[in-house]
DNA sequence: TTGGTTCTCCTAACATGATTAGGATAATCG
DNA sequence: CGATTATCCTAATCATGTTAGGAGAACCAA
């Protein structure tokens, strides 16, 4: 898995190859069969670490019980990790391989990610669905933008306090969330 | 370049191949070497298409001189042309195919576009550089989150209004932007 | 020790898809 | 009509994922 990592993080997650995958591991593509069953399989194994790492690093998230602040917690901590690896984030969040679909039970990991960041910003005050869609949007937007146009950069990172503050004062006033 | 559009649509971007378009056409794969140099160039081709109608619907859009109405017309500008061709979102403003970079014509094209929506906005009352990156972070979280969660529906599209409210209230009040 | 089982990795071969080489047919043009 | 050009084809090559089947070492029970 490792190798394959490195192999993402130099050719994009989308030119993976078996062949460097087996390479770098000192062995011929076929007998990678015996650890994964198939390319995607590999691709699938690679999905659930990065859940399993999105939910280690979420545990570490401590709110305050003041609404901004835990926001803008929140929101530092999701945007600090689509932007910390981006061949992470493009397999995590985005269709960027061709016909890769999490197994299930993968998929019950990332949704169990999104469940706990769901919880999170409820207890940090924004229960309002709408209000949650407007931040999730906020918070994708700012990683997609980071990771596309400044890549190891901080021009989008750098709004996120903005933008959190932004959307608590209009959520507090026009959606009906129970910010505290 | 419909056949390969129309492959796209149904494989996906990435899942796009010569042999289906050539299928399509009633060729053999080789013959369609006459017309693009390779799938690349026929990627290349395609993003260049893609960005001539972003250029051409953005020309239709109308300013009033009245600055959330016109930040909102343009946002649902944006996001409704993102929303309307999931494929061609994905050609344009993600990096979903492997090994793909638009030729630098190509690329010229999309600067353009961009240029021009960055134009309207700052037509619309926004100036500032860090308010322009926010608006920029919602427009593509909306699309984004729309297209990935909730394709065909309006879960993300029909925050736009709120987005640019919430938007310009913020910026109105925090970012020295110049609206009217 | 020995014979079997298992684990690990390999080579050979195949399918698909991009691409190149080179040729055949038909249209066009002086 | 003969030459040129346009258009498309077949055959073959290369890269990559994948399957089939086997060799050798480790391990384990009698």
């Amino acid at each position: 898995m490792d190798a394959a990592w490195e192999v993402a993080r130099t050719h994009g997650i989308g030119g993976l190859t078996l062949r460097d995958v087996a390479r770098k591991v000192g062995m011929r593509p076929p007998s990678l069969y015996s650890y994964f069953d198939s390319k995607d399989a590999l691709y699938d194994a690679m999905f659930a670490q990065g859940c399993r790492e999105f939910l280690e690093a979420h545990a570490s998230v401590r709110l305050t019980g003041e609404t901004v602040a835990d926001l803008k917690t929140v929101m530092r901590f999701f945007v600090g990790f689509c932007t910390e690896n981006t061949v992470r984030y493009q397999l995590l969040f985005q269709r960027v391989v061709p016909g890769f679909e999490p197994s299930k039970e993968s998929f019950a990991l990332s949704e169990e990610g999104l469940r706990k960041v769901v919880t999170l910003l409820q207890s940090s005050g924004v229960t309002d669905a709408r209000a949650l869609d407007l931040l999730t949007a906020i918070g994708t937007g700012l990683a997609d933008q980071q990771i596309s146009n400044d890549p190891g950069g901080s021009r989008w990172i750098g709004l996120t306090d903005d933008a959190i503050e932004m959307f608590y004062a209009y959520v507090q006033q026009h959606m009906k969330g129970e910010p505290e």
